[in-house]
RNA sequence: GUGAGCGUAGCUCAGCGGUAGAGCAUCGGACUGUGGCUCCGAGGGUCGUGGGUUCAAAUCCCAUCGCUCACCCCA
């Protein structure tokens, strides 16, 4: 008799178990804390949406919808996909709401899990998780664009994080973006025999790609490409320019990066990227950009867009190899009762000092002192209470502080107040700590 | 989709032809109202799976699956 087979998560995705959910609450809650406070707010979105919203604005051809979507049929035969990102649904709930019609700039944060069906690395998960930002109205002024990178770096302070990099660069619009890839297209032709076998094809699918390659051996080819900075047009080059002023007067670092082409078609003008040194091979923690034209090739009005996504998975990677946030909750009290006389004492107790907003933990079952003091000890508790016959007939519990040993007799009354101004109630969070 | 490395207890790993091991963790005991230390004991494995070689396979060979990292691409 064979015994039944187990299940394992499927390949791409995991559990986020105790105590790194901690990290992941407090993670959410600083960034929510940080993008209300430049007035963003939260909108929901589905997890499915129809495949074709993502072919139009992410782009039929992209890696992301051409290979890497959760796509199934529906019962009425449409086609539906997982998400793989989420502004084009952001987009469309703009427009299906007719947003526009509400004052001034929407801008919008959401938070959730993204589906992509990559091969699993480090810091790639086929379910991973993103707090992205956008901000629709009628102007598309640079200072948008640089505020809402400021915001990206005020929550990179926040998580105690200072080794990372902003990349920035313009793609170029409508107007001259084409020219400048036709350009590099015919560049390409003359030396694409000189490039390695992905550039080779690269030139041929997507030849700014070229631009990002990383062989040695094609950088002093790739070095004599025509550059986009260059091909700019005016209009193009002033909004450029304009962001450059704007980081500027932030005291923003930032690296003109000419090779940052994003992989998403809907990008225009500004993209940028957060990078880090920690994370391996996949190393953007953040990333976005501009994009124009989308809600009107959503069907909506010419209104301007820009966004940014970030990764959870790998924010939190970094902040745990930092080490300088601690979000763990730990066990206020442990109660030890014996003898059944003195479990309704220790019950109204717990109860006392849950509704003072202490974690408490108490024994279902008599516990012998000694286990009892060392589970607790185990667990982290930073009190324990000492129930037994002897306090109940006093009225008065023995309260131990673990750390040093340090026991007193305490009336009831007096336990929760004790316990909560001994030392203070933890780290709560380190977002509450850093504005000390 | 491609390549490389790795799969032995919950975790970290040893064993590399001859009856499956250690440390940590878990549970119990020494220890009957006072934790951390120490000591003793227990549970937990079809050695990823399937096939082959062999008197004998965790060990050698093949296949397959999984994990990890990298390419690609991206958060």
């Amino acid at each position: 008799m064979s015994s039944p087979r187990k299940f394992h998560a499927v390949r791409g995705v995991r559990d986020i178990l105790p105590p790194d959910t901690s990290l992941w609450n407090w993670f959410e809650a600083t960034a929510r804390d940080v993008l209300e406070t430049y007035n963003f707010r939260e909108i929901r979105v589905p997890v499915l949406e129809e495949t074709e919203l993502f072919a139009r604005s992410v782009g039929a051809e992209t890696d992301i919808v051409s290979k890497e979507m959760y796509t199934f049929t529906d019962r009425d035969e449409t086609a539906i996909s997982l998400r793989p990102e989420a502004t084009a649904s952001v987009v469309r709930a703009y427009i299906e709401h007719g947003m526009q019609m509400r004052p001034g700039l929407v801008k919008l944060y959401y938070a959730g899990p993204m589906f992509r069906r990559e091969r699993p690395q480090k810091g790639r998960y086929r379910q991973f998780y993103q707090i992205g930002a956008e901000v629709l109205g009628s102007t598309d002024h640079p200072a948008i664009d640089a505020e809402l990178i400021e915001m990206l770096t005020v929550l990179l302070e926040r998580c105690k994080l200072d080794n990372w990099t902003l990349l920035i660069n313009s793609i170029g619009d409508a107007n001259c973006r084409p020219q400048y890839v036709q350009k590099l297209r015919e560049a390409l032709a003359g030396v694409k025999s000189q490039l390695c076998g992905d550039c080779q094809r690269r030139s041929e699918t997507n030849p700014l790609r070229v631009l990002d390659c990383k062989v040695e051996a094609d950088q002093v080819i790739i070095n004599r490409l025509p550059q986009i900075a260059e091909n700019l047009c005016e209009p193009c080059r002033e909004h450029f320019a304009e962001l450059r002023r704007q980081l500027d007067l932030r005291s923003i670092p930032y690296q003109v990066t000419p090779r940052l082409v994003r992989g998403l078609d809907y990008y225009m003008r500004t993209t940028f990227e957060i990078t880090s040194p920690h994370l391996g091979a996949q190393n953007a923690l953040a990333g976005g950009g501009r994009y124009d034209s989308l809600p009107e090739m959503l069907g909506g009005p010419a209104v301007k867009g820009i966004g940014f996504a970030l990764g959870e998975d790998r924010f939190i990677e970094v902040i745990q190899s930092a080490g300088k946030i601690d979000a763990t909750r730990p066990l206020d009290a442990f109660i030890v009762w014996m003898g059944a006389g003195a479990y309704p004492a220790a019950a109204r107790l717990a109860r006392r000092l849950r509704q003072q907003g202490l974690c408490v933990e108490l024994p279902a079952e008599e516990p012998k002192l000694r286990k009892a003091l060392s589970l607790a000890e185990r667990l982290g508790a930073r009190f324990a209470v000492i129930i037994g016959e002897n306090e109940v007939r006093e009225g008065a519990f023995a309260v131990k502080r673990l750390a040093d040993a340090e026991q007193r007799k305490l009336a009831e009354a007096d336990v929760a107040a004790f316990v909560k101004t001994t030392a203070p109630v933890a780290p709560r969070t380190g977002a509450q700590a850093s504005q000390t």
